[in-house]
DNA sequence: CTAAAACCTATGACCAACTCACAGGTCAAA
DNA sequence: TTTGACCTGTGAGTTGGTCATAGGTTTTAG
């Protein structure tokens, strides 16, 4: 198979073949008539293993790492279960944050609700944002929340 | 003002007061004697007011075309109100996606509760991923879901 | 007075996972 | 034979900083 043919039975762009046999995931072989990349039945399941470990949150050194394990006639299972668990509280932390970040959206949409558009006059900015209390900033000069 | 002191001020990295300030965020004046940039209590408001509008999500260049307008003695505020609103979209999106993420992460630990590690045999890489049913994904050759 | 510490400058690389543009070589069908 | 589709490698762009480097300046301490 050539780059194309690839992709599109993988359902990638060329470009992330390309990609990925620079980052080692695939290894084709090279056709020293045209200089043309070659690639087999092994790399398209390599191919469709990366991307379905993509979706599952694995970076691709993790991925890579698995590939070469799997090389080695090691078994990947563990490494597999245990990246995935810290990969899985990654995701936990990330959607926290940005949960929080949409609470700290919401409380300025409606703080804003009811404040008239300002010009400025060269002592503020945007009473919007300069006036939002930020709940996860600390305190500054000489404001009390109490 | 020189850089680590403006820095301090606001809380942050004297790198990220550059960086602002190549972006055009912070406009200091040269001194031509020994070349440093001097900011003053104005930078320090703009330094402080990009903050607080990254913590609400905004990018570096709307927060740019805020100042710019401000600059200008435009109301910065219809533009603040309807980029924030499209953000706030934007953030529900990115929560939504990051859940999806966390279900399908969820389903795949559930499936492997019961599976053996296995080594790999030239024909599988990793049955935890490899026999992962994707519920985000087309289906595949033969593959029936009813 | 001098030497070291702490600061300043600009530039460029780095992160993640691609995507795209460019310039030049190869191969198929018309 | 001339398109057109494909291939190659390289480098830039994305986002918001952070860090490293090399060299110049100012302050502080001895
Ligand atoms: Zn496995
Ligand atoms: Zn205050
Ligand atoms: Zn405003
Ligand atoms: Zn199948």
């Amino acid at each position: 198979m050539k780059v194309k043919e690839l992709a599109d039975a993988a359902g990638v762009n060329p470009d992330t073949v390309r990609f990925y046999t620079r980052e080692g995931l695939l290894r084709p072989v090279r056709n020293p008539d045209n200089n043309y990349q070659h690639y087999d039945a092994e790399d398209l399941r390599r191919l469709r293993f990366a991307r379905k470990s993509r979706r599952l949150g694995f970076s691709l050194p993790e991925i890579r790492q698995i590939l070469e394990r799997a090389d080695d006639q090691h078994s990947p299972c563990p490494m597999v279960r245990d990246v995935f668990e810290h990969r899985l509280a990654e995701v936990e932390r990330e959607i926290t944050e940005l949960q929080e970040l949409r609470t700290r959206m919401i409380s300025a949409l409606s703080a804003w609700q009811d404040m008239p558009d300002g010009t400025p006059d060269g002592h503020t900015i945007c009473r919007l944002i300069e006036h939002w209390d930020d709940p996860s900033a600390p305190p500054c000069c000489g404001e009390q929340t109490s």
